[in-house]
DNA sequence: TATTGTTATACTCTATAACTATA
DNA sequence: TATAGTTATAGAGTATAACAATA
């Protein structure tokens, strides 16, 4: 170990590279969440209305939110009493609901988006030619999380 | 505007870049909550266990989370039931309580700070070259995020 | 007067468990 | 039986407003 010295740097390194991608994703949650609150809506309610890119199966909606299914009763609860979505009935499957965003929900939705993509950290301080680096090591960064993903299971 | 098609496909890529970050962000956040769950605390609780690198004002603590004060009682009556922080008088001014980590606390603050480096996204699918890159480049980001708050306000 | 921490209150998100209607 | 959505329940985070102690 003593004769090569870049496995401990490399570890430091590393380390120093995952605190500053903790600190980026910090700031990105934190505009994430200015940016639904400036449209009255909270976090979880502007993640789900941005998944409404289709109609979805509340237990898929549960899945993209990454929580119980039990909790979308809720969710979906609150954005149809803004008149945002509402239940469809699914052809196919009686049992299905379908969330659906009403044209109100689309509006809310695309003004959503544009906020979000307007406050991002990375239109301040990067160059045309370093956002396409960075979207490259992102985009491999991703790449990689899903397939670690699909291999464990 | 048509004479020029940098304009546009420059906003086009800037955004792709934002959506990519945003899901890098989203997968962070994830993999934080995971860490912090195997040790059976909370998001927030973990994020306040980070800050005590010593101890802390329970106003600056809410500055830290990007709270409002009063839910700091909360938070650190629930880790210092756990024996994890102590309230400890400031000599300097009676109004203040500092938030401390006890020998168990920081015990679980530095199992913490590990978990979450070795569940970071970063460590997979990139070399230590791409890491410095990405690490210019995040780096380049916050400073600069860093700076236009200091202009605002 | 202003600031620190607390309390009371209300809302949202979260998971668990039990229920119903369908499959 | 298994699955989709709901309900009941409980704990945690969040903000607002009012309060006591201290500055």
């Amino acid at each position: 170990m003593s004769s090569n010295p870049d496995p401990s740097s490399s570890l430091v390194e590393a380390r120093d590279t995952a605190a500053l991608l903790l600190a980026v994703a910090e700031r990105t949650r934190q505009e994430f969440e200015r940016a639904a609150a400036s449209l009255d809506l909270t976090p979880t309610q502007a993640r789900a209305l941005l998944t409404l890119a289709a109609a979805t199966p509340m237990r898929a909606m549960a899945g993209a939110l990454h929580c119980d299914a039990s909790n979308v009763t809720g969710i979906a609860d609150r954005l149809s009493a803004r008149g945002l979505v509402t239940r469809e009935p699914d052809p196919g499957d009686r049992r299905v609901k379908l969330l659906a965003l009403t044209a109100e929900g689309k509006r809310v939705r695309e003004q959503l988006a544009r906020t979000v993509a307007e406050a991002s950290p990375v239109l301040v301080g990067l160059e045309a030619d370093e956002r396409a680096t960075l979207r490259e090591l992102l985009g491999r960064v991703l790449d990689a999380v899903a397939e670690a993903e699909a291999q464990e299971g």
